[in-house]
DNA sequence: AAGCCGGGGAA
DNA sequence: TTCCCAGGCTT
């Protein structure tokens, strides 16, 4: 394992830095008056998503919980609302649970050791040392996207950085490039760098301050790095979702019920699913609906593909009325959703895209 | 080590 | 279409 020259690190600090004072981002919603909980808020929603998406779920989820307290005091499902569209649910999930321990153990005060804050749910190596070192100056290396693309660029790590010894590596060179102060800074610096200069594709070099020293700009083969994940194919998966709408005293409701907590869509609202036309015709026989399959006529146009990141789904809606709510499905874990618009701010619960979209399709279709 | 977990934007 | 993004958790 070759260590890192100390004249070398000690350059790359200092060019990074400098390029930070000139053109780094300063004016993000989460950089005025830091504080640990809203660098938390920021970085828990920045996983795995972009920074133009976050900014406005940032903006309202602060004024709702301004502190750990208003988010441990909130009901799950307001923090999953608030979390509808962003994806990745288990954040908002952890979120949640993690400041109730806070709330609890650390009498709201956001813990500041960084194994306290590494045991907290959704927290892991690289997001415990950015909440501390962005907020607190404390001295941890970070290692998100932005940094594994500026790191395996600059020095030609071959290698998927999904492998570990990949990632070891990469955390060593982290490590070793951290300068003792500004620590601050530069953390930001290599995240603003990623995400401005060192882009995944057309990387702008030419106004990289690192790039008299970037060995991929030397070999030209920036874009040979970071080595993309060997790819598989995805699967494909089909089910029939039901909307089973409900006309009473002037108003549309469909039927939604809670998911369970662990799997897709986990703790969100959505609509019974069928694999086949035989479990969903069981279905309709439970719940005495007097209906058979073959009275149903769904619209194959409304057919569509909703790929995540490890299968494709295939939805088929079924749009079926009905003159009277069965009394069977009611479990105490669903509801009738209003579809009136002014209704939908008094229904505090979460919702998948695909959700939004078929309610969409509902409205469409004048239900 | 590999799979699971969302949704949107870029190319 | 595919790929990736301020990752972490589970198996």
């Amino acid at each position: 394992m070759s260590a890192v020259n100390k004249q070398l690190s000690t350059w790359f600090s200092k060019s990074v830095l400098t390029w930070y004072d000139n053109k780094g981002r300063k004016h993000l919603p989460w950089q005025q008056d830091v504080t640990p909980y809203k660098v938390w808020v920021s970085e828990i929603m920045l996983q795995q998503t972009q920074v133009t998406t976050v900014i406005p779920y940032f903006e309202r989820f602060m004024s709702l919980f301004p502190t750990v307290s208003d988010l441990a005091n909130a009901k799950q499902d307001e923090v999953l609302h608030l979390w509808t569209g962003l994806g990745y649910y288990a954040r908002a999930r952890n979120l949640h649970k993690s400041a109730q321990i806070i709330a609890k153990d650390y009498n709201g005060e956001f813990p500041t050791e960084f194994e306290q804050v590494l045991a907290l749910p959704g927290i892991g190596r690289s997001t415990a040392g950015a909440i501390l070192s962005l907020s607190l100056g404390q001295h941890h290396a970070i290692l998100d996207g932005n940094v594994k693309r500026v790191l395996t660029r600059f020095m030609a790590v071959e290698g998927w950085p999904g492998i570990k010894t990949v990632e070891n590596q990469l955390w060593q060179i982290a490590e070793q490039f951290s300068p003792v102060k500004r620590i601050d800074n530069f953390n930001q610096v290599m995240m603003d760098l990623g995400a401005i200069i060192c882009t995944r594709s057309k990387p702008k070099c030419e106004q990289c301050p690192l790039q008299t020293k970037c060995r991929a700009y030397a070999l030209n083969r920036t874009t040979d790095f970071p080595y993309s994940k060997p790819k598989k194919d995805k699967p494909v998966k089909f089910v029939y979702m039901l909307l089973l709408l409900s006309h009473e005293n002037k108003s549309h409701q469909v039927y939604m019920y809670q998911r369970p907590q662990s799997g897709i869509w986990g703790g969100l609202y959505s609509y019974p699913e069928f694999s086949d036309l035989a479990e969903l015709e069981l279905y309709l026989q439970e719940q005495s609906l007097d209906l058979s399959v073959t009275d149903l006529e769904f619209n194959e146009a409304l057919l569509f593909r909703h790929t995540f990141s490890h299968y494709h789904l295939d939805i088929q809606p079924v749009i079926l009325p009905i003159q009277s709510k069965p009394n069977v499905i009611n479990d105490g874990n669903d509801i009738w959703y209003l579809l009136n618009d002014d209704a939908e701010e008094m229904s505090k619960i979460g919702k998948s895209a695909v959700t939004e979209k078929l309610l969409n399709v509902l409205k469409a279709g004048a239900y």
